[in-house]
DNA sequence: ATCGGTTTTGACAACCATTTTCATTTTGCA
DNA sequence: TGCAAAATGAAAATGGTTGTCAAAACCGAT
């Protein structure tokens, strides 16, 4: 039987972008999945906990989630539009943070680093409509 | 007479570091200030949308404010344990922003950086303690 | 198969920061 | 002074997320 975390772990794969865990839920029960609300938030978190999908909050504080092609360390580029995202490294980033950082005594640093903008197709749309 | 948002306005600035709705109010309250929760979070939108005050999200996705020395776009080193917060620039972060968005067809480019760190006098506590 | 014991599940209730509502108070201004 | 518009705040509503707990699924041992 496939766990309903490996389930919930093949939804968001097939999506382009990041998706909360409410949209997550709503979608596989519209695929006749039985599963339940809690499950799906127990799950999520125990992916974004090792690791296997990243977490990022939305403007309006939802947890939203993504399955990434890679558990190395990267950041996001996202479609404030329509959610697509690209993932993108940034050396340079990675280590202006920890230098910032030391300079100022701070230990232990980590960072967040998201970019958004509005993807090509949807500034088409936009253009179009 | 000062208005309600010029004396939350006053608490923020008073805060080393960033600093919630409520704990805001609390605050007020204790100094005697005659105020509701309701218009102290009305006032912190209000000053953050005229960009008075920086706004970002804790890990439990509660909104937390601070009043900042500039009004230019800058980022923060926030210490994780007491958020005694410093405010940096990173030239070379807004380029990478704007260069990796571009590169992949992304318009009107925005970015958040936060960076998180332990400070010097919370480590030596905790190596103390 | 069947019996314990452990883990997972999920309906529902509880949480809690934030918003909305709306009646009251204060303000601005003629 | 009067009156319309804006500000206030107590209380209720909202809504994502988490806690509770009993039922269901799982598993190794008999």
């Amino acid at each position: 039987m496939t766990t309903r975390r490996d389930a919930v772990h093949d939804t968001l794969r097939q999506s382009e972008g990041f998706r909360s865990a409410q949209d997550v839920y709503a979608e596989m029960r519209q695929h006749g999945a039985k599963i339940g609300l809690t499950t799906v938030y127990r799950a999520l978190q125990a992916l974004a906990d090792g690791g296997h999908v990243d977490v990022l909050r939305t403007d309006d504080g939802e947890s939203v989630y993504r399955a990434c092609a890679t558990g190395e360390h990267h950041h996001h580029l996202v479609c404030r539009r329509c959610g697509r995202t690209v993932e993108v490294e940034g050396p340079a980033v990675e280590r202006w943070a920890e230098t910032v950082g030391t300079e100022h005594g701070f230990t232990e640093i980590t960072h967040t680093v998201e970019v958004f903008g509005t993807c090509s197709s949807c500034s088409r749309t936009s253009l179009a409509g």
